[in-house]
RNA sequence: GCCGGGGUGGCGGAAUUGGUAGACGCAGCGGAUUCAAAAUCCGCCGCUAGUGAUAGUGUGCGGGUUCGAGUCCCGCCCUCGGCACCA
């Protein structure tokens, strides 16, 4: 097809403007109606075989918030691009409707939790839609429906049965005035967030599942298993799970309790990953709460107080790392067990009661803690590693004192000139001769609580006897349905009253009993709802279709599930895989956190200090001198003041709605702008002339298709021969744009991949109608595949009204555009120019020039005659089609 | 305090990983169109000096390696996350 300049009428079906209500209500009619979402096992339509992506599923609080919209755009731009790859895509969706949430949202309305998340699920769900995110729908499932919590109860019962899940006594908030426990974050400053009563500490059974049986397993799987996951994510997990490796050993001792008999059987246990200074002990330090701290308050009454100040403070370690080193010596003492010297025992607020044995070795030399304890309380302090050449002085703490890879042992004995790890094998040899210690690896991780005292969860399905004590529910008699109809009010859950769920029938000895009415944890919910949705509606709790979907491909979600939610759901699918269930071991291959999305603050100042939040959609902006945001003002002029930037929230008012976005701009804007803004990794922060640029944009790919409509419908292939050279430029532009997106598709930099078709549209609109009606066709043909993952209702309209689907099918599962290597090669190449390595100008060779005619050409021009100041180049450095540097 | 990200124009960010720093967009400025405005189109746009060609300078700060450093190395500063005084 030869490029003429004719020109040619409007294509007759095309509208001249871009109308996004009409543009996009007819896409997703349309896409409902072939249901085009939907996914099936082994659809022999896509070669390449299944991928599965998936976003965590939000809470239905009541509507979107501009997070989830980030989230789902990047899972969906991710889908299109593999469907159109030949990919088997998952993408579906659901609710987890279970929480706490439901039920102060329930109070304050007065509706019941169900009425309230069923209609805000509804909400959310037409949101989806009108965002057009490629969901299979026919997979969605909230948690609070019987039908899937059925399974959380009879995978409850099944670890029951195995041990996995065991009850025991646990320690809870209790608030004594509305009768009722709480989470932690409801208690603020030691009181109720309701009532303000002081929250007390008490003890009532609960279920736990056995996640540190699996401690190793987990470790070893994100140090090693987890390829796709972030380095950030995976170190997270590995602290979080917190393996070390010591030994643990006690110190003998006679101290008797009130009764007469030995404290501990007269052994005080320590753990020490430091056993190697043993030598260098010069006191012991107990927890607070330790039985020999307790002991020690009852032989001494005055001590007793000082003991208990020393519970005092926060344990976050924030706070700890503030907090001053404070013990109290208790006139106790212990035998060191390898030289059998006398230790005195002291209480420490440094020790904690929670972490292995509450009760720690004392080596001022060389753990820096008890060095700052030693030299506050005048405790002598020992040197027994030597490192090098290094100076030992008890003045100061220097860092090589706590260095255990290099040292030696010194003034130990029969373990001098021992280095770490020999020295800690000869110790913990000596030790377990003496039958008092052993090496030994503890885990900071703790078993899963997962009891709550909440009433819109799932039920945990055991039944109390008066006889046979705690009697699973059968597993014909699953599922424990939750009756709907309650209206918590604060005064504990409403299931304690409702006689119609309590009473029941014991399963082993038919005697009436009491229903549990405990629920669980909203983490056992979403600890597998991802398998759920691969097995969609499946008589049991997975079937063989988990198999094909799982492990899961890509999963994104906040990064504030980094720990909790993940190590739950990698344990549960370990838990699922010993039960015979599955047959993977890790849940999810590849994880993206996306960033946070910010937005600026402004306040009005209050009495007493108080802000009152202003959304920045009602501030006039006022800038400092060097252009930056420092304030605004009201309509009425009222002046408001800037408080910085944000995560966007209900409590600053800084968010941004959605459907305002969807309303007036349409969700291709909104998601080509949320795809824009940054990276998806990257935090970012709202701009609303940014939206209006993507606006524009969309409008420009509009015109630039209806102006050459008529073009693009009739031309054929491009016919290299026949462009002008201004052609040529403009395709050579147009493929590097398609080389770079296909790179960052890849990558997952869907920002420049936004940018890159902006690239597109921008050498492309230098080919007027008419001009070259192959390369017009060409052209769009790529920037619609390019942004069909972005945009795909915009893209799907223009692709069908100028006959791309007649010839190409349809847009979601068309050929993906790769660039034409020929378009890429140009005639000429410009190459920079340096001298010295300075940048002074560039040259133009024929691209088919080898290195010395690079070389010859850079020598001989104008800018090594000026800047070279008369000297011949001593070394000339070529960087194919990049850079010629001339060293003189 | 420890560990891990990150500091690039007025702003969001790019630089295919050692090769033209600031792509692409926003804001701004100048112009065209318009009775006018919106919309649209064209041009300029790191900083300093200069009417200008141009020169110098520039990726948090100070050093280093290299023909060449935003990118690598050493030492600081700031910032955002994570956390366990974990013995």
């Amino acid at each position: 097809m030869s490029c003429g300049s004719v020109a040619r009428p409007r294509f007759p079906d095309m509208e001249s403007q871009y109308h996004h209500k009409t543009v996009e209500s007819a896409a997703q009619t349309h896409w409902s109606e072939i249901d085009a979402y939907r996914s099936i096992e082994n659809d022999p339509r896509f070669p390449k075989g299944k991928y599965y992506a998936c976003s965590m599923l939000p809470y239905p609080s009541g509507k979107l918030h501009m997070g989830h919209v980030r989230n789902y755009t990047i899972n969906d731009m991710l889908v299109r691009y593999k469907r159109m790859q030949g990919y088997n895509v998952l993408m579906p969706m659901g609710w987890d409707a279970f929480g706490l949430p439901a039920e102060n949202a329930a109070m304050k309305a007065k509706v019941a939790p169900a009425a309230w998340t069923y209609k805000n699920i509804e909400v959310m769900k037409a949101q989806c839609q009108a965002l057009g995110l490629a969901f299979d729908w026919s997979r969605e499932l909230a948690t609070c429906d019987p039908a899937y919590y059925k399974w959380n109860q009879w995978f409850f019962l099944k670890m029951l049965e195995n041990g996995l899940a065991y009850r025991k006594t646990q320690i809870v908030n209790w608030d004594p005035i509305d009768q009722t426990v709480l989470a932690n974050e409801q208690v603020i400053d030691g009181r109720g967030w309701r009532s303000g009563a002081l929250v007390e500490k008490r003890e009532i059974p609960g279920y736990y599942l056995n996640i540190t049986k699996y401690a190793e397993e987990l470790l070893d799987a994100t140090l090693h298993k987890l390829p796709g996951w972030s380095e950030r994510l995976r170190l997270i997990q590995e602290n979080w799970i917190g393996k070390s490796e010591g030994v643990r050993f006690a110190f003998p001792h006679d101290i008797k309790d009130a009764d007469g008999k030995l404290v501990q059987d007269g052994k005080m246990y320590v753990f020490t990953t430091r056993a190697d200074t043993i030598m260098g002990v010069t006191f012991v330090a107990v927890a607070p709460e330790h039985p020999l701290a307790i002991r020690a308050g009852q032989l001494n009454p005055a001590l007793a107080p000082k003991i208990d100040a020393l519970k005092l403070g926060g344990t976050t370690e924030a706070e700890l790392a503030l907090k001053e080193k404070e013990g109290v010596a208790t006139g106790l003492f212990v035998t060191h067990p390898l030289t059998g010297e006398k230790i005195e025992v002291w209480v420490g607020n440094y020790v904690l009661i929670t972490y292995g044995d509450g009760a720690v070795m004392g080596v001022p030399g060389h753990d820096e803690r008890d060095f700052a304890f030693a030299k506050k309380y005048s405790l002598p302090i020992k040197q027994v590693v030597a490192l090098g050449t290094h100076a030992f002085s008890t003045d100061a703490w220097q860092e090589w004192y706590g260095n255990k890879g290099d040292g030696v042992a010194v003034n130990s004995g029969k373990y001098d000139g021992l280095k770490f790890k020999d020295c800690v094998d000869a110790v913990a040899a000596d030790l377990a001769a003496k039958g008092l210690g052993e090496k030994k690896t503890t885990f900071r991780l703790r078993d899963w609580g997962i009891s709550r005292q909440r009433y819109w969860g799932t039920p945990i399905p055991v039944i109390h006897c008066h006889d046979c004590g705690v009697v699973p529910v059968p597993e014909k008699d699953l599922p424990v349905v939750l009756p709907e109809h309650h209206i918590p009010d604060g005064s504990g859950s409403p299931l304690k009253h409702d006689a119609a769920f309590i009473n029941c029938a014991c399963p082993k000895c038919g005697k009436p009993a009491r229903r549990e009415t405990d629920t669980m944890d909203t983490f056992v919910d979403s600890a597998w709802y991802y398998m759920r949705y691969a097995s969609a509606n499946a008589e049991t709790m997975v079937d063989a279709r988990n198999d094909y979907w799982m492990p899961m491909d890509q999963y994104i979600g906040g990064i504030e599930h980094a720990v909790l939610h993940l190590l739950y759901a990698r344990f549960w699918t370990k838990a699922m895989r010993d039960m015979g269930l599955l047959n993977f071991d890790e849940p999810f291959k590849r994880m993206t956190n996306h960033g946070m999305l910010l937005n600026h603050i402004f306040y009005t100042p209050g009495s007493h200090g108080a802000k009152n939040y202003v959304p920045p959609t009602d501030v006039k902006l006022t800038h400092d001198e060097k252009g930056h945001i420092n304030g605004g003002t009201l309509d009425d002029g009222t002046p408001v003041l800037y408080g910085g930037i944000g995560k966007m929230g209900k409590s600053e008012r800084n968010g941004v709605d959605p459907q305002d976005l969807i309303d007036k701009y349409g969700a291709d804007t909104a998601r080509l702008y949320v795809m824009f803004v940054g990276g998806p990794e990257d935090a970012a922060v709202w701009s609303d002339t940014a939206v209006e640029g993507a606006m524009r944009f969309l409008r420009r790919v509009w015109t630039y298709c209806a102006d050459r409509s008529a073009d693009i419908a009739s031309a054929g292939a491009v016919d290299a021969a026949t462009l002008t050279a201004e052609q040529k430029a403009t395709r050579f532009e147009l493929h590097s744009a398609l080389k770079q997106s296909n790179f960052d598709y890849d990558r997952q930099q869907y920002n420049t991949v936004v940018s890159a078709s902006m690239k597109m549209l921008n050498a492309l609109e230098a080919v007027k109608p008419g001009a070259c009606p192959a390369l017009a066709r060409e052209g769009a043909s790529i920037l619609l595949r390019t942004l069909a993952p972005v945009t795909p209702h915009i893209t799907f309209k223009l692709w069908s009204d100028l006959g791309f689907e007649k010839t190409d099918g349809a847009l979601l599962d068309t050929k993906w555009p790769q660039p034409d290597a020929a378009a890429l090669i140009q005639d000429e190449l410009k190459l920079v120019l340096q001298i010295n390595g300075k940048t002074r100008g560039e040259i133009v060779v024929p691209s088919s020039a080898d290195k010395a005619a690079i070389e010859a050409a850079a020598a001989a021009s104008s800018e090594v005659a000026k800047f070279g100041e008369g000297r011949a180049p001593k070394k000339i450095i070529v960087v194919p089609g990049r850079l010629v540097n001339v060293v003189v």
